[in-house]
DNA sequence: ACTGACATATATCAACGTGATATATGTCAG
DNA sequence: CTGACATATATCACGTTGATATATGTCAGT
């Protein structure tokens, strides 16, 4: 999925700026499912810009540097739509704490460990932060892949919980306390 | 992850030639947690070539092409063990079939039919290839990884068979066969 | 009053990876 | 003998990633 159709499916569930999009990719609800930086947001909005799929505002604020508001026209939804009809690309999901889990008898008892907790704890946040969520009233595909996401979250965090003692050699070495 | 370091891990299983390599990020051990296409295979194996890392054999086989078949040296060992100790970068996951689902409303039934179906397909074959390995006897971060991996196929799989009328509406139109 | 850490905000760029394409050998079914 | 498929290596345009630069303003500590 290129980086001009995600800003344009931010940019449906209402205006946003880069800045506003970015984050919508790190604690919205695409969070789980897609990432996009700086580097392709920016670039991909001049270029829906020139293509008149979006309108761009400057907007002062007040104790904040000025932002640049874009905000969706109608040729941008009809592009949008478009874009939702292609064929999908097949997932791809990457992991270097799940690699180097998979090298366990390589790692040193204490990075291993480390990495571990770290990739649990993670996984804990995660979970629980879109449980807080409340989804009522929305959409039924925001609503599904709120509960897709969920469980596999929840599914990670209980398996590790439930298999840490296979993995990790319960060592009373001082290794013990993560960073 | 660079592709070096993958390369290096596929070869810590054993020799292999670039092709082979390909092969076990599509169908391989670890398929389910990281890819790798060629154009960034042949040239890291090439760097590792360059680097000492590993050492290449040209093996004329019958019946079909010559291949290079790559081993790791033992300075190569050790760039790859010093590799696992870094700091892992963040998990990440993208999905454009989870995206057009999050827009179900703005999908025509029948496209979003086939990208459920096809999505649910996808999952539940590698939930079954999955299921059929054998991992006795391997090392105890492979049956970990293997045992996740397995948990959070069937996860997604029970999740969609459950919700499937959640999202779809229930047509009787003849968009039903899937292509 | 000053310092450092943090959050907001836009922008750029080298380095890297992706996905497509080219090339070549050989099998197998129709 | 044609087309589809599998094996096998290689390259390249394009886009993304991750780091860096720049700037404004808040807040807590000294």
């Amino acid at each position: 999925m290129d980086a001009k159709t995600l800003c344009m499916g931010v940019l449906m569930l209402g205006d946003a700026s880069g800045y506003e999009i970015k984050k919508q990719f790190e604690e919205g609800p695409f969070a789980h499912f897609h990432a996009a930086g700086f580097g392709s947001i920016y670039p991909a909005l001049n270029q829906l810009l020139a293509e008149g799929r979006v309108t761009c505002t400057t907007e002062i604020q007040e104790g904040r540097p000025s932002k640049k508001v874009y905000s969706l026209t109608e040729a941008g939804r009809e592009a949008f739509a478009r874009s939702l009809h292609r064929e999908p690309a097949p997932d791809t999901y990457r992991s270097e704490s799940v690699f180097m889990m998979f090298f366990a008898d390589q790692l040193d008892a204490a990075h291993l460990a480390r990495v571990y907790d770290g990739y649990l704890e993670a996984y804990r946040a995660h979970a629980e932060r879109m449980a807080s969520w409340d989804v009522d009233g929305r959409a039924k595909g925001r609503q599904f892949v709120h509960g897709l996401g969920l469980a596999i979250y929840q599914t990670t965090v209980e398996f590790m919980e439930a298999n840490r003692g296979t993995l990790l050699t319960e060592s009373r070495e001082p290794a013990q306390a993560a960073e």
